[in-house]
DNA sequence: GTGATTGCTACTAAATTAGTAGCAATGGAG
DNA sequence: CTCCATTGCTACTAATTTAGTAGCAATCAC
């Protein structure tokens, strides 16, 4: 299994966040979770372990590539590491979980609603 | 001023969502919010309604393009509304903003430690 | 060994976003 | 009314990101 170091672009402080000179914590992380899944990642870990595999079918069979590239940001990001059974939420991926957990409810809410 | 109704793609319940078969609500509203610049949006009409204009010079001077297809899809959602100012949080908008709030703090501890 | 599964890379096509120019409408100032 | 600034937006092209598919090396189960 070869391993070439590409270079995972995450954001970071005082970054130009694609596109926000401001660097604030709140837009850099913005700019990483609103990435195409990643907060779905997020949510699918959440519960338990998932090898890559697993993972890409919990996510609506993602392409490899794109779970890939997401893995390693967030993983740069010290919110997901790999785990004897695949993958997991790291401390810090479960705080943020924890944050991200009440907008299930209000979803089935708004959706609703609309 | 012409305005041609063009489709504002918002992802809808029971939808394919960019991807995801499920149509949860959840994934819906992360498909959605999970955009460019979407939660930056919310963010920053948090605190005040803004101008076209006013938005984007406080999101770090997105493309008006890009503004514009995001402010159409909020509002599709019932998220953002015109208003005298210019465009406002709707009650929803604002629900959604109370979840989101807590991330700002998180996101600095987290930027520390990273 | 053989076969199945896992983690991932490579590649091309499609979609999204960035970036810039500019125009029609509105609102003063004189 | 005339001039001019500002606002809200459209049009267009270039760059970047994501989708989608194929497939290979490593690991494991027999």
């Amino acid at each position: 299994m070869v391993q070439k170091s590409d270079d995972v672009k995450i954001p970071r402080l005082g970054d130009v966040v694609r596109g926000s000179k401001s660097g604030q914590p709140i837009m850099v992380l913005f700019d990483l979770i609103g990435r195409r899944w990643a907060m779905g990642i997020l949510w699918n870990l959440s519960d338990q372990d998932c090898t890559f595999r697993e993972l890409q079918a919990r996510c609506a069979s993602l392409s490899p590539t794109v779970l890939n590239t997401r893995l390693k940001e967030l993983r740069a990001a010290g919110l997901v590491e790999k785990s004897p059974n695949g993958y997991a939420l790291t401390d810090a991926g479960h705080e943020l979980y924890i944050h991200l957990e009440p907008l299930g409810e209000w979803a089935g809410k708004w959706a609703k609603a609309l």
